[in-house]
DNA sequence: AGATTTGTTAACTAAAATGTTTAACAATTT
DNA sequence: AAATTGTTAAACATTTTAGTTAACAAATCT
């Protein structure tokens, strides 16, 4: 058995247009740039995608199944609660800083109203047991009560925000590249600990 | 003294690329989706603005300032730390809800390497000396001791993120409309007693 | 080897978007 | 009443982008 060589392109251009549009910001590279990218004729775009929109469409696709497996890695990995909590910060924020625009590149395509969006049936999903495990942990006392979701927007707001931000936070105060870069590093920890610390006046 | 007239429509063509951009999130609208929306000839936007380039370019001005000037409002207030701290969290969340998508806007528009993004001087503003009054209330004790910058960045993550991920919070978990406005409206009183509570293990 | 399916390219076409010009006309100002 | 300013529609040139075609090369298959 050989590896095949079919499907390379395909995948060079799909990969060309993620590092595009999740790397770079640029949430809607023309086709030519997304060759570009990838090193091929513009032509195979329509070759094996058949449309602009349809690469698109498969992208959308496959970045939310990335997340979403993720996600259900992260929240399915067999640890105690704490625990698992600041490996969720870890790793998700890794994976942001990888990929810091696959967030709004899913919300952007959302939001527009040309292209039905394709849907995805999300039951039997992790999120779901690790919203129990909050409310027990709550119970428990062991972190501040609130509403599980409102416990898990704090997550991924904490950890995605500073690292979506980062062009804004660069360019308005005057800060160095290794100023945030250190700064970003420094918050994994400093998240964790305001997460799971329970609250006392 | 009467009110002027002209402007107004240069002003309606403005507004409507605003609306487009910040509450639609429709980052690349056209000039013509811009001049319906205004109820406008598309001619007027060259007649005011010359190029569309020239347009984007004001209104990434505009929202820059409009932000900046909040934020020297909100930071600015002659309030003690934690009331100042809990009047942000209201009135940016309200801020951000009007206009979710116009910190993304300012991101895209800086990432757009095809123009060159307009600087601005931003010393004298009141974040720094807000950085201050973290730094002291920590010296105090009554917040967690961090790197100031970071609570910041938490202030501004727990609030803005969760409004401007909201399609993909209801798509991805089984959220009606509803149940995310009254999510959203219990974070304030959340995020506040997050951020000012000293923590203790 | 020779035929065929697959991958790639350049040239072309079609469509969409921006920008310009002009002519007419309305509204406002002088 | 004349001049200026704002607005529209229409036509058009330009540019950009997307999508198609036909020819060619490379790999694959009897």
């Amino acid at each position: 058995m050989i590896l095949k060589k079919t499907k390379c392109t395909e995948d060079h251009l799909k990969e060309a247009a993620k590092k595009l549009f999740f790397v770079d910001g640029n949430l809607h590279a023309t086709t030519q740039e997304i060759a570009d990218a990838a090193g091929v004729n513009r032509t195979l775009l329509n070759y094996y995608f058949r449309s602009r929109d349809e690469l698109f469409r498969q992208v959308f696709i496959e970045a939310r199944k990335t997340i979403s497996d993720k996600l259900d890695e992260l929240f399915g990995a067999d640890l105690p609660f704490k625990e698992k909590v600041a490996n969720f910060v870890d790793e998700f924020s890794e994976m942001v800083y990888q990929a810091p625009y696959s967030e709004i590149f899913l919300v952007s395509e959302i939001n527009d109203l040309n292209k039905p969006f394709p849907m995805s049936k999300n039951q039997d999903r992790k999120v779901y047991s690790f919203l129990e495990e909050i409310k027990l942990e709550m119970e428990r006392g062991t972190i501040v009560k609130m509403e599980p979701l409102n416990f898990l927007m704090n997550m991924f707001a904490l950890v995605s925000h500073p690292i979506l931000m980062k062009p804004l936070y660069i360019s308005m105060y005057e800060l160095g590249r290794e100023d945030f870069e250190s700064l970003i590093k420094s918050r994994k920890k400093i998240i964790t600990e305001l997460l799971l610390t329970q609250g006392c006046k």
